[in-house]
DNA sequence: CCGTATCTATATAACGTTATAGATGAGCGG
DNA sequence: CCGCTCATCTATAACGTTATATAGATACGG
């Protein structure tokens, strides 16, 4: 079908090896051949059949990323950048859905993209520490977001635990000594959601305030709708919190919508932050204080780290990054009503 | 590196081609050989190179989705709805971001991933129906959203025009006279916003309402905060509208926030309508009133296209097809406040 | 018991690329 | 004029798969 290297050699009157070298610049090629070759490339309109270059190569210049929703912004936003760093770095890269699915990751994990990919980077939600200690596939692998710490692979996420520091602490300065907890994971999963919780615990004891069970609520899930439900669960409470820390943006925007609805005031009566400083945060009413992690810094660094894995045979030491994160304060906290 | 078909045949002491013919299906093979064969590449976990296979078929097994922004929840949905839709056909999806980029979309569309993908679905902003027609690339095309019609390719999209009077009737219905657009491309281009411009026009001309261009506000880009500013614009007229369209749900949300920073009350003073039905409105304060389209048809029916274009050399005539779409009221629209 | 149809299984040639080893010719000191 | 180096260029063998043509069995009617 398409224009091959052959046709280029014919019409160039020179062999398959020296249009080869001058696609590629690996060896170098005299001047008047060169432009002889680079002239027939241009008639003819060649380019280079992936395939081909692939399985002599052993790679296919596809990486995959591997999120658990699309659908949420956060996300998508961090796509974005890594669509924009891989593509600079000469990768395609490949958005894989598993939609927070454990069957989904294992399978990602073990390689189900092997021949198609030649690298992954993961943001894992059900699998932990084990499973990935003892996937099958050689291929590289870069973690994303969760605390799946101590494993031979590099991992780059925010502090959780700090994060979720800085949350209560600018509630408890603003006041608010009933603060709750939206988006505890229901089994032992969702490791970063246990480390929020954690950072809110410690948090709390640093404050002096009292740990109230009551005050946590479990999601099935991390969307607008499930903290919808926790928020009214939360309201339902003989005493009702005065502020709410929600494990994500989207959580705290199913809030603050269950407040408007039960006819709260934000942030007189409650308070709430979330994380992921999703640009939605920013237009609501009231417009929503989160904890920003810096997406660009993660997005791209996670796919640099796996690009110099796959060029790299002498692979360094598995590297944690910890990515800054800053405290952004929007209406939901103002101290007086905006 | 994998384990290929030369070690499965080893293994299992038969010729390459009757491993082949196994793992593919096309020819028969007997039941004891079958069984041989089965085993061995149980045991040693084969998984086809797919750029081999690829390079032998001439296809890759890989579509691409080209949107404009990957940010926008519409696109994000589609995007989930269409990676699944392709799984279940066994092919694998990939973004690519236009950005809304002229150059990048005509890119696209003369092929720069040509040797990467089988067939392409686009949704053109900035290219129209004279690129669409002399593009150079023979891969499959399908388009999707935008109203580049009479080409000879698939074009997939709801009724702008009708989608455009249902929304304008709903907001005379509720009362309003002073009705504005907001969204108006700057140039010639993004031809659904001047098809859903047409149907704001003749919806006003049916209803007996007055056009006035005062009411149509450009915008440059299509994101809230395009929508807040237009909508700003829009409040320091001398007779400021009492109900506003957005050309999508973005650009509402983004008149929303503005309304509300203004101290103007939903739908009180100003009723709001979107279109999308992004899961986002229905979690706003006030939720947003909007047009839904059939996301999942659109999703759907565009891959099923790409992949009967891809794979069936006898193609029938480029078929248009416009999904439906569906009115839901939420309180920006609400005949008395909710 | 032989030709012939019917199954199975195999050998082999592509697909388009790149890496390796080798061929060619010019330039040059001896 | 020979042998040597250096700079170019070329022939060829992979990479792992599938499609085509063919060879070996087995069964069957005559």
């Amino acid at each position: 079908m398409g224009v091959s290297l052959k046709d280029i050699a014919e019409r160039a009157g020179v062999s398959l090896a020296t249009v080869s070298n001058v696609v590629n610049g690996y060896r170098p090629v005299g001047e008047r051949t060169r432009q002889r070759v680079q002239q027939a490339v241009d008639e003819l309109g060649y380019s280079p059949n992936l395939s081909a270059r692939h399985l002599r190569r052993g790679r296919t210049g596809l990486i995959a990323l591997a999120i658990p929703e699309l659908t949420n912004p956060y996300f998508a936003e961090l796509a974005e950048i890594a669509i924009r760093e891989a593509a600079g770095l000469g990768y395609t890269l490949v958005m894989e859905n598993t939609a927070a699915d454990r069957d989904a990751e294992q399978l990602l994990l073990d390689g189900s993209r092997r021949q198609i990919i030649d690298g992954l980077i993961l943001s894992p939600v059900r699998v932990g520490r084990a499973e990935v200690l003892d996937r099958r596939a050689g291929t590289p692998l870069v973690l994303i977001g969760e605390g799946v710490y101590d494993t031979p692979y590099d991992h780059i996420a925010i502090d959780n635990v700090a994060a979720s520091h800085a949350a209560i602490r600018h509630l408890v300065a603003i006041g608010r000594r009933r603060i709750a907890f939206i988006g505890a994971p229901p089994g032992d999963e969702r490791q970063s959601a246990q480390l929020r919780l954690r950072g809110y615990r410690e948090a709390l004891a640093t404050a002096g305030l009292p740990f109230s069970p009551q005050l946590v609520a479990r999601t099935d899930g991390f969307d607008r709708m499930e903290g919808r439900r926790a928020m009214r669960d939360l309201l339902a409470l003989d005493e009702p919190p005065d502020a709410v820390f929600g494990y994500n943006d989207l959580i705290a925007i199913g809030a603050l919508r269950a407040l408007t609805e039960a006819g709260r005031r934000v942030p007189e009566d409650v308070a709430v932050v979330g994380i992921d400083d999703i640009e939605e945060g920013r237009f609501g009413a009231p417009t929503l204080t989160t904890i920003a992690p810096d997406k660009e810094a993660i997005g791209r660094l996670a796919v640099r780290r796996l690009v110099a894995r796959i060029e790299s045979t002498p692979a360094a030491g598995p590297l944690t990054v910890q990515t800054p994160f800053q405290l952004i304060r929007r209406e939901s906290t103002a101290a007086r009503a905006g």
